[in-house]
DNA sequence: GTGGTCTAGACCACG
DNA sequence: GTGGTCTAGACCACG
């Protein structure tokens, strides 16, 4: 379920991070959901331990997973939605850099909303 | 006109290059309109000469300034907006980490355009 | 691998770039081979870092090599031959000032061909 | 006769020197023919006289101008176009460079030999 | 270990 | 004056 692109310049941890909560925007893990064990993944995908730990920390903090002792790791309960003034703030960071982006090489308004909505709908669920 | 936010995980260099890109996209600077030397901008950020330096070789290298020998460095002439591919795969990649958060946050398809149509009215010529 | 002309008016970042290029051109290095790190190189060729990283970013802008985060440098796995029009342009700018040269000097065409054959064919896999 | 690309990585002397030894390999300039002082050149295209005087002393020093205390300067009397291995060399160096882009771009050899003939023919007096 | 960024400064060619 | 290169080294994130 997770794909790596080691050329790419975005770490190796932000890729799974990014990944996992993809998939579960998309509904292809749900509140309850196992997710395999940090050596399992490590193993999966080729990369050592750490890195895999980190990602699962920083999802952890997100409060997008859990981890049980003993019982593995899951997809957390309740997702976090609320949408606290920081996190909004970063957000718009992102989304601030990639509209200038899109500006600077001249795309319309439409244009710009129009990729938008088509990445929306592309991760929503099917 | 440029503000650098030393805690950003953002290189300085690119703070750099995404103000001035803005501010070509707002309308402040003009084709042809001249920018600080490397020197006089590193002495009013207070950095290194060779980080403007860096910054600014990268604007040439997309073709936003033009540095002519011993007279200093300018808007280019013609900003360079065809859309081609590679540019519009990266910009996208941008987008969708931008978007994918705001999923993540539960924000709906308006809110996400809202964000994004309030950002684009932003970088507009006033 | 690399050998440096201190005395060359070329810098030295760039003679990295031509050599590397070269050896890959040659068949010397193919595409996965790893090349020296950054600092290895540098110690090798008692040149500071920096000046090889420079070297390496403008041959990975290039798609000549790619950086895998923590493993090292490696010659790309397809290089990018795609002949547009942008680079068809500076080599042609390139061949005009050699071109010129060689007939100041007086060299006929059949001699100035001759020359470009013998270095086409020194460049080819052997 | 001279025309500048400001905006160009290539210093404005060397420009200069190449254009002419263009008008002069393309029979525009013919020995004993006069051109521009020093002053007028730099008048008529807006640059420092220094910057001329550069170009002209560097043409001198190839033998393709000759300068008359109190009279001007003219083309040479004779085109000295003997082929030392020194200038030889360097001509060679700098086509080395351009091949190797060329080669670099995938160009076949025909391609690389096309595009010098065709550059040949452009500098052969018509 | 790896490459990326940044400092503080020297030196250079060009205009 | 201008930008470009290079040094020698620190510090950092990533794996």
């Amino acid at each position: 379920m997770v794909v790596l692109d080691l050329k790419s310049n975005k770490p190796i941890y932000e890729q799974i991070v990014e990944q996992v909560k993809y998939h579960v925007i998309k509904g292809h893990l749900k509140p309850g959901d196992s997710i395999p064990s940090v050596r399992k993944l490590a193993l999966d995908i080729s990369i050592t331990p750490g890195t895999v730990a980190k990602a699962y920390q920083e999802l952890e903090r997100q409060n997008i997973i859990e981890t049980i002792r003993g019982k593995g790791t899951f997809i957390a309960g309740t997702i976090e939605m609320k949408q606290d003034d920081v996190r909004l703030a970063e957000s718009k960071k992102l989304m601030r850099s990639a509209v200038l982006e899109c500006k600077v090489m001249g795309m319309t308004e439409e244009q710009v909303t129009g990729i938008v909505k088509e990445l929306y709908k592309e991760m929503s669920v099917c």
